[in-house]
DNA sequence: TGTCCACTGGAAGGGAGGGCTT
DNA sequence: AAGCCCTCCCTTCCAGTGGACA
């Protein structure tokens, strides 16, 4: 084959995507559809902004893929352009706090949206936080008008450093003579607040808004709507988007995991060279992401996780079924000494089991065998030769991946 | 009806490691 | 550099338990 002829194929295959970049996370589309009652309950108690009022603070509370942060940047924007128009000073400031999440980083990303020259600065540590707080009210002080402050993913920040920062950013407008702070606090956790301070709670918790899940119908909106933008004319089956619709409408209406679908499936689709996408693309792709997922989860868990799942992994294939907590500690025992790795408790396994179902990865349920005593019961609920495949990727789990245990170990396979 | 198994899962505390302050 | 505090991972200890079996 010629040099040429790796791609030549590939290049001939007509692509089926328009913009692919529009089915992407990061995207904020023009407009939102279903989302109007929230935009709007979100807009009524912005908009005293415009008078150069404080708007109260406000929760926004539902599951992920219900459009919260999407509407809150679409508010936060339309609410910073009414500004310019009516020359009143509004800052809109968004942070993720999955990704910045202790108070020093949140409140020098804030302060630092107020500063335009690098050496001002400050710098990513090294000041005292009472010093970063004080030059953040000064700030918030010299540009007067309100900053709107969106903090995405808030149970995130809480869980990991505390309501310190809510706790101070609710009290800064009692420090403040002319310029006005507002907090939109999201989260997917709605049973957070009652982690916070009571007067946190009540001073961001002024006001609250709920995402329900988006239904198929919903979802068969959204899709349509991106579909048009990203994809050429015709090259989606009728069946396709519904699909996407019905299977991201069960897993409690995730509009991310549709767009999520919907792209993935012109991804096989495009690749086979296909010059449509069928409903094959779909649940294909629908498999392909689980297993990302599965994959993705597996590969970071710490080793003494991997060699229990391991454990299990190596009973199941080896016929057992119904495994206990017992059977999976022995033969996690045996991996272990053949890792060369430190064996744990059969306390400290149990915990790690209760991780491993917390994470989707395994099925234990406490059952009773009555005079044979009280364990778990243990099924996996992967895919067991991929997930051994990736653990093999481990190098302190490579000899540990081919131990013979249970049945096979008793008949000296 | 009582016993007793094989655990479960809470509580308390040790110790390593990381980050911050002095 | 030293000291302090916090978090994470883990151990030890132990009371509690659903239900088969005698």
């Amino acid at each position: 084959m010629s040099r040429n002829g790796l791609f030549e194929a590939l290049l001939r295959t007509e692509p089926l995507f328009k913009n692919k970049e529009v089915l992407r996370h990061s995207y904020t589309p023009d407009e939102l559809p279903h989302r109007s009652d929230q935009i709007n309950q979100l807009a009524a108690i912005l908009v005293s902004a415009l008078r150069g009022e404080t708007p109260s603070n406000v929760f926004i509370y539902g599951k992920t893929g219900t459009g919260k942060t999407a509407v809150a940047r679409y508010v936060g924007k339309e609410l910073a352009k009414a500004g310019q128009e009516s020359n009143t000073t509004i800052t809109y400031i968004y942070i993720n706090c999955e990704v910045v999440d202790t108070q020093y980083r949140v409140l020098t990303q804030i302060a630092n949206n107020f500063i335009q020259s690098w050496s001002d600065r400050i710098p990513f540590t090294g000041w005292p936080t009472d010093e970063v707080y004080a030059k953040l009210r000064e700030k918030i002080e010299e540009k007067g008008g309100v900053t709107v402050i969106i903090l995405d993913e808030v149970d995130k920040l809480v869980f990991k450093s505390g309501d310190d920062v809510l706790y101070n950013l609710s009290r800064i407008n009692g420090e403040l003579k002319k310029a006005r702070v507002n907090v939109m606090g999201i989260s997917n956790d709605l049973k957070f607040t009652e982690f916070l301070d009571h007067r946190v709670r009540s001073s961001l918790g002024e006001e609250e808004i709920i995402f329900p899940p988006y239904d198929a119908r919903q979802l068969m909106d959204i899709l349509q709507q991106r579909a048009g933008m990203s994809f050429k004319d015709e090259a989606l089956e009728a069946a396709v988007i519904p699909l996407c619709a019905a299977l991201a409408a069960q897993e409690h209406g995730d509009a991310r995991r549709a767009l999520d679908l919907l792209r993935v499936s012109g991804e096989i689709a495009e690749r086979e060279g296909a010059r449509k996408v069928g409903e094959a693309h779909v649940r294909r792709a629908q498999n392909k992401i689980e297993l990302d997922r599965v994959t993705e989860v597996v590969r970071t868990l710490p080793t003494q996780s991997k060699l229990v799942l391991l454990a299990g992994i190596l009973r199941e294939e080896g016929g057992d079924k119904g495994l206990t907590t017992g059977e999976v500690y022995d033969t996690y025992a045996t991996l272990c000494q053949v890792a060369n790795m430190d064996v744990l408790t059969q306390r400290r396994v149990t915990d790690l089991l209760s991780e491993l179902d917390m994470m989707g990865i395994l099925n234990a349920r406490v059952i009773s065998k009555g005079r044979y005593g009280r364990t778990k019961e243990i099924q996996l609920s992967v895919p067991l030769a991929e997930t051994k495949a990736v653990l093999r990727e481990d190098p302190l789990l490579e000899a540990a991946c081919d131990t013979p245990v249970g049945k096979q170990a008793r008949l000296g396979i």
